[in-house]
DNA sequence: CTAATTTGTGGAACGGGTACCATGACAAGT
DNA sequence: ACTTGTCATGGTACCCGTTCCACAAATTAG
């Protein structure tokens, strides 16, 4: 492989000269230039990003830390990443966490040992306290409400938007709400708010809670489990579309009414079902939470969210 | 920082033994070992891994060049480069293409540049020509049947599937097909295996094509043009199930009869609709192509895709 | 009891840029 | 005439590991 040293050398100007001259920041002569390049475009030589890379003390590589890229939720956040990554001149690097703790260890390690300047969680496993820790080592961003934490955050504002659709609900008085929840509420942020916003507007009661419900197929599998615990709710509010969808699909293929429901994210699924739904602007938290990755800003941006009543 | 060298400082040894340690590569007193490691611990050192990707001539970085993240073929064959990068000790580096031929190209100079040990197309813009000039900085593996180019590549094996799902359309008395195809078969190699299968099946007639069909709405608009244009297709066979979809809700926001369907991909709007489809195993693809980046082996594989009448 | 290995260790080149600092030439301002 | 500023260029330390080579000591083999 050639390098910069060869080029200093060919053309018998220095390795600084020639630095300049491949960077483009000033004092090189017209001359010089030309000298150089020529021997450039004869050997073919392009600067190794590695070498720069060390040199600088910076990479350019962001990594994204997420279970996996099969969720709508991920991939919108990981949409809006690319996209302003992309117009930063950053590189996403992703990482499969499979909401495992050792892995996401393992992965605030490499920045520790440079392998990013930055590290962007969509999902954490780990606690909070822990991620604080390697803020030393680089800027690391969550995309949720860190509270008292001291930690920069992007995320989607869901408690208003909540609380406005299950007044919603309750305006058109549905009595037992089922409430299909992604994860348990003891691990989730927002499976804990949705709880507490459903709290505040209908009280404590008329509330079905099912939790580990994520697919088109937990949601059948859910509702079924809610019949044989003879469970009858009026209303079915989802943490998606497809999971709302698939609740929809036990209640046809038992002959049975199907309640009213309401999704989240705005997918697919729901728009072909008319389903309302909560879009949450994934792509935006996303995009926010790439720009607070590579400003070293520690600062909490809410996205507000918002409520589509009829599609 | 704290580096290696003041490791060996510190601990009376050499760098070499130091590097040595660290690296578990024998040739280390149980002493040494002893007297590293316990210096190692006091001043919290990690390695930088840019120093030694720089030294080792290796990142360990793939990169994957894919238009974007919002599409179910993208995310499944991204999905499945991911496990295989994991389990193999690999980052997954994603470059947002957007079709754009001279994105392309930067992501292939950046290989040259060292920035990733191999390069992934998901898809492409330019042609495979300029793919193979840069074989010789570092492995490059695309995602489509290459036909007589010297270039590893896992894709799935459409041909077989769309004849037996031509035939058993043809079977059925269909006589008049519409086609929606994602990008003109000018320059999408599926889109021309598409008509090319159909022809075979139909002979050259019978058929209705439309292109730059790859969402809901696209397929929502597509039928609308169709209508415009006085065609009246008695089966929709789409690129995608969430098209497919999306040109059943034209037919019945307009209250006319929903002709017979077949999508692709096997998505879950397909599911909902109870809509045949083709599953194209793109896990598998994503998985076999990141198999064959880091093997350095130019080889084809093709994955057999497979055909589901019922749902 | 030699000869041949194996183990433990250090030196230093190497991978390939960046950037600070020094030096000299020349032009413009006072 | 003297100071000051800008341009052009080179020298070299620095970023931080890895690895080849040499050498000595300790084993093992014959």
């Amino acid at each position: 492989m050639t390098n910069i040293r060869d080029i200093a050398r060919l053309s018998g100007y220095s390795v600084s000269t020639v630095s300049r001259c491949i960077n483009d920041s000033g004092y090189v002569s017209e001359e010089a230039r030309n000298r150089i390049q020529s021997i450039i475009d004869k050997l073919d030589y392009v600067p190794n990003d590695v070498a720069r890379d060390l040199s600088r003390g910076k990479t350019y590589n962001v990594g994204v830390v997420l279970p996996h890229t099969l969720h709508p939720y991920f991939t919108h956040v990981l949409q809006g990443i690319m996209k302003t990554a992309f117009s930063s001149g950053y590189h996403v690097v992703v990482l499969q966490s499979k909401y495992d703790a050792d892995l996401e260890i393992k992965y605030l390690e490499q920045l520790r040992r440079k392998s990013y300047d930055a590290l962007i969680f969509t999902s954490r496993g780990i606690p909070m306290k822990e991620l604080l820790k390697y803020q030393k080592y680089g800027s690391i961003v969550c995309c949720e409400n860190p509270g008292e934490f001291n930690i920069a955050a992007a995320y989607a504002l869901r408690k208003e938007t909540f609380i406005e659709a299950f007044e919603w609900i309750k305006q058109q008085r549905y009595k037992k709400v089922g409430i299909l929840l992604s994860r348990d509420n003891q691990f989730s942020a927002t499976s804990k708010v949705t709880l507490e916003c459903f709290k505040k507007v209908f009280g404590r009661n008329a509330r079905i809670v099912d939790t580990n419900v994520t697919t088109y197929r937990d949601g059948y599998e859910s509702i079924s489990r809610l019949f044989e615990k003879n469970e009858r709710p009026d209303f079915i509010f989802a943490n998606g579309d497809d999971v709302a969808v698939g609740a929809r699909q036990y209640y046809l293929d038992h002959a049975l009414k199907v309640p009213s429901m309401m999704g989240q994210e705005n997918q697919l699924s729901g728009r072909i079902t008319h389903l309302p739904t909560i879009d949450h602007q994934f792509e935006i938290v996303g995009q926010t939470a790439l720009k607070l990755a590579i400003s070293n800003i520690i600062k909490q941006i809410p996205i507000k969210s918002y409520l589509i009543r009829e599609r």
